[in-house]
RNA sequence: GUGGCUGUAGCUCAGUCGGUUAGAGCAUCGGCUUGUGGUGCCGAGGGUCGGGGGUUCAAAUCCCCUCAGCCACCCCA
């Protein structure tokens, strides 16, 4: 039994959920083409350093949640946790400095390994939008835009909220950090485990915690806005004005910040309280010094990623299927002649469906339980006539048709 | 990795003071209708009671282990 069932986290997408996914990826695709990103795909597996180096050391994600192994080679390979470290290496080895500024769209598959819950799985699946090789904050708009943008043509704008930080450039970043510790520093004894921990290796993440202990502390910490030099302070201020200007509504959230490294200035996270425990739905943040990291060239880089699953669940009701009409042969004499009929209907853009056996009580069964708009039915006297029948499945109402002409009576059932 | 709840037919679930062949509804298949679906009537098939071990004359029911699902912590999309 244990073998027969998928890898814990994971499940089979069936064919009303891949309905549902495809609604999600395909109106986020098509939206995100209009502001001109176009799609790139890269591996699913990479070698371990891709993400080790990128993600940073103390990242949760890197050290406790990729399935990382070793190939027949001995090299260290991981599936892929997120797509952004992935993008930023596709960058380099297709030297595609030429290109900036490069828009890029994703989709696919990501792999961690967690326990599942609530929107949470093992392989999960997210669409992704980057922007390389613009640092100024029009890039960061924009790209929140597209978020917001995609979300309203969902449907979701009225369950999401847009929480917007930034972490500034570094030399904010690491003032803060300094006037943080200081400030944890006299709470040692009473900060979580957890945040005992952050405290050494990356202090911004206790205002993350969800320990009711450190929320009270953290309520009294310095703010990463007192520490903004003029040049953050400024960023942050064009990135705020944008949205206005273009009407995408924000909350301030001084203490979102974000589990990877690498990222600085704009953080934001749309999030919903629909989901359980699993908040965050579309969420990114600014990067530029991650492909300087890599080994690349100084590029600067903010994007966002968005789980697929969380989405669709939002989105609730998958589309339905598409409603095929029915060929049903009468007798076993009339199949070729139902067979051609099938092909010519479906070459001429027809959705069409040929029932493989049984009388004409079952196939006429069959095509109720397929939701078939229409069936054609051809027995001896109608191929005598040179017509079918066609019956109208939501009415029931029956008529003859001209097999010449077939495409003419089918025209209100394309 | 930690904790709580759950696991009986394809699906949703009954069934535990341990006691003969484990039930229902829906779904499936067949018939009433050998050229006509959706509603009706009749009938049939389908279950290692998640898996393993233990207690007992006897286990779906009690105990232990394990796997999985859900939910939460954690983390994040």
């Amino acid at each position: 039994m244990a073998s027969l069932q998928p890898i814990r986290g994971t499940h089979d997408i069936l064919a009303e959920d891949h309905r549902l996914y495809r609604l999600v990826m395909e109106t986020a695709y098509e939206i995100a083409a209009r502001y001109g990103y176009q799609e790139h795909s890269t591996p699913i597996f990479e070698f371990t350093d891709v993400f080790a180096r990128t993600l940073g050391d103390t990242s949760d994600i890197v050290t406790k949640e990729m399935y990382t192994f070793a190939d027949r080679n001995g090299e260290s390979l991981s599936l892929r946790p997120e797509n952004t470290a992935g993008i930023c290496r596709m960058f380099i080895s297709n030297g595609m400095t030429q290109q900036l500024p490069l828009k890029v769209f994703c989709r696919g598959p990501m792999f961690r390994y967690e326990r599942p819950q609530k929107g949470r799985q093992r392989q999960f699946h997210q669409i992704d939008a980057e922007i390389l090789g613009v640092a100024d904050p029009l890039a960061d708009i924009e790209v929140i835009a597209l978020g917001a943008h995609i979300l309203e043509a969902l449907g979701l704008m009225d369950r999401v909220k847009l929480e917007l930080n930034t972490l500034g450039d570094t030399e904010s970043r690491t003032a803060y950090r300094v006037q943080l510790v200081e400030y944890f520093n006299d709470f040692r004894d009473k900060l979580s485990e957890d945040s005992l921990i952050r405290l050494k290796k990356n202090p911004l993440r206790i205002l993350d915690s969800k320990d009711k202990g450190d929320r009270v502390i953290v309520e009294g910490a310095p703010l990463m806005s007192e520490t903004l030099n003029a040049l953050s302070e400024d960023f942050f201020g064009q990135v705020k004005q944008g949205l206005e200007s273009v009407g995408v509504e924000y909350h301030i959230e001084p203490h979102l910040v974000r589990g990877m490294d690498y990222y600085c200035h704009t953080a934001f996270e749309f999030t919903t309280d629909t989901l359980g425990a699993q908040g965050a739905v579309l969420a990114g943040g600014r990067y530029d010094g991650l492909i300087e990291t890599m080994g690349g060239p100084r590029t600067p880089g903010i994007g966002w990623a968005a789980g697929v699953e969380r989405l669709s669940m939002m989105v609730g009701d998958a589309p339905e299927a598409p409603r095929p009409i029915v060929v049903i042969p009468v007798g076993g004499d009339q199949e070729s002649q139902a067979l051609i009929i099938t092909q010519r209907l479906r070459k001429a853009g027809f959705n069409v469906n040929l029932g493989f056996s049984g009388n004409v009580k079952k196939r006429l069964n069959r095509a109720n339980k397929a939701n078939a708009v229409a069936a054609l039915l051809i027995g001896e006297d109608e191929l005598a006539k040179g017509v079918v029948t066609l019956r109208d499945m939501e009415t029931g109402e029956q008529s003859e048709a001209s097999l010449s002409s077939l495409e003419e009576h089918l025209a209100r059932y394309r």
